[in-house]
RNA sequence: GGCGGCGUGGCCGAGUGGCUUAGGCAAGGGCCUGCAAAGCCCUCUACCCCAGUUCGAUUCUGGGCGCCGCCUCCA
């Protein structure tokens, strides 16, 4: 079964279940105030690997990720262009999910929006006022974060190195400089959530608390984000969590971050490529495949050089199933062999902390040694083993390409080719391709005569 | 300053105490082809530095150098 790292044990292990075959996954979602970049489409694909992954495995993955569709950036932008911060968040997560769709992200199964569970925000803010861990100042409700059993348990740092660490500017208010908001009040002109405590709206940590707990329940299984996100976030998520008494998540993942010429890529650094501008000149696909081709945990460096890389040994897995696209497929015990074979390395790379680059390397090797097979002319077992590589690859999102429809016209330069070409006519034959390539057509010559594809 | 991590061949990027030439891209040579394309075969460039442990270290330990991330905006 697939071994996980733990951020929090920093050890890596199975998940521990409590239902047999059933896992409950919580990601970090965006805050809808701008347009998905690279780094964000990097922690979605990671995630969406994962969840294909465990299905192929044969789990039912309870796939939550929320939307964070209130926040102080999304208020900043309303303003900024004279609009409700309602029409922005709307706005930007239409075309968030717009371009999940165009990068063949499967949507999550729940997707929980941030102001449809205020009031229990609320509620949890109540609780964590009983039982001590919060206090109210002049603007705000605050959690108390030494009070918090393990606080830092999950970037390794205790609160003694964190109060030193203090590049903090103290907040007036706060009690402790390392104790975060929960509850914020409303500066005149900002949308307002009833409370107790006076009209304000939440803090950011506080909804995933409310929505993980609420949607898949204490003690879910995994919680993932980007690295990003260890703190402040999800320890304060989990500080919260604690502090009310509820058993949190039991296995904490994070996707390491996108590189431009080896710095973070990051909308404050203003490096950034949106997905939409990469998916004008790139196949989506291919994208995956650089993200597959590094460990998730490690940073990958994203730039025309790779990017192009990938799409180049895309190209090579989609010439190997077009070529064996259509033969006669070897149930033999041979066959059998050589794609469980493959199956079971490709495993054994994937249950090892998501091997993807590893498990990627037997994918082409195998398609290395398909194509030889179809060179020798074992044409059923080249054609076995593509089989297999094509359902290994969908466990990974990746869709081998279908044949694109050829209309008539093509059809008949195709056959006037081949007419050409048995004639010897090598002028015309010539001729010809070099109009198909103009339409946009790759030509191949084969013993059964041309072939073209896009 | 604290915490986490990294330093592998032209590039990306796995991995291991002693045969992985991992894999991909790029480059060179060959086979195949009417010429191409695709494919196959071959070749090339590795493990930051210094000590130590060991029969043996790229892999383990210590030190050094360099780099990245986080330290309450952040996937």
């Amino acid at each position: 079964m697939l071994q996980l790292f733990d951020t929090a044990s920093q050890i890596t292990k199975e998940l521990s279940l409590r239902k047999p075959g059933v896992v409950g996954l919580y990601v970090c979602g965006p805050t809808v105030y701008g347009p998905a970049h690279v780094g964000h489409g990097r922690a979605v694909l990671t995630y969406d690997i994962l969840r294909r992954y465990l299905e192929f495995s044969g789990f039912e993955v309870q796939h939550v990720s929320n939307i964070t569709d209130i926040d102080d950036k999304i208020i900043l932008r309303a303003n900024a262009e004279g609009r409700s911060w309602q029409e922005v968040a709307r706005e930007c997560e239409e075309e968030w999910w717009a371009t999940m769709d165009a990068m063949g992200v499967l949507r999550p199964v729940e997707q929980p929006h941030a102001t449809a569970y205020v009031e229990q925000m609320v509620e949890l803010i109540e609780h964590l006022i009983e039982r001590g861990f919060a206090y109210q100042t002049v603007d705000g409700v605050y959690l108390k974060a030494a009070l918090v059993p393990d606080y830092g348990l999950l970037s390794h740092q205790s609160i003694e190195d964190r109060r030193s660490g203090a590049r903090v500017e103290m907040d007036e208010h706060k009690e402790d400089p390392i104790d975060f908001v929960l509850w914020k009040f409303a500066k005149p002109g900002e949308p307002t959530w009833p409370s107790p405590w006076g009209a304000g709206r939440p803090g950011w940590h506080t909804e995933c608390v409310v929505m993980s707990l609420a949607l898949l329940g204490e003690g879910f299984e995994l919680h993932g984000g980007g690295q990003d996100l260890i703190f402040p976030h999800h320890d304060n998520e989990r500080a919260q969590a604690v502090a009310v008494g509820s058993r949190f998540a039991r296995h904490w993942m994070h996707n390491g971050m996108v590189t431009v010429a080896g710095e973070k890529m990051s909308k404050s650094l203003n490096n950034f490529t949106t997905l939409n501008e990469l998916l004008e000149h790139t196949d989506a696909r291919s994208y995956r495949l650089l993200v597959l081709r590094a460990h998730y945990r490690s940073p990958l460096e994203v730039n025309a050089t790779t990017i192009e890389a990938s799409a180049a040994a895309l190209t090579r897995i989609d010439a190997l199933i077009r070529r064996l696209d259509g033969s006669e497929v070897s149930r033999g015990e041979i066959a059998t062999a050589l794609s469980t074979e493959l199956r079971d390395r490709f495993v054994a790379a994937m249950d090892n902390d998501l091997d993807t680059p590893a498990a990627v390397a037997e994918i082409f090797e195998a398609v290395r040694r398909a194509n030889s097979l179809a060179d020798a002319g074992d044409v059923s077992l080249a054609a076995r083993l593509s089989e297999e590589i094509a359902t290994l690859l969908g466990a990974l999102g990746i869709e081998v390409h279908q044949a694109r429809k050829i209309d008539d016209e093509v059809r008949s330069l195709v056959e006037q080719r081949d007419s050409a070409r048995g004639n010897r006519d090598y002028s015309t034959s010539d001729k010809i391709r070099e109009e198909l390539e103009n339409l946009g057509w790759v030509v191949e010559d084969t013993a059964e005569g041309t072939r073209i594809h896009r």
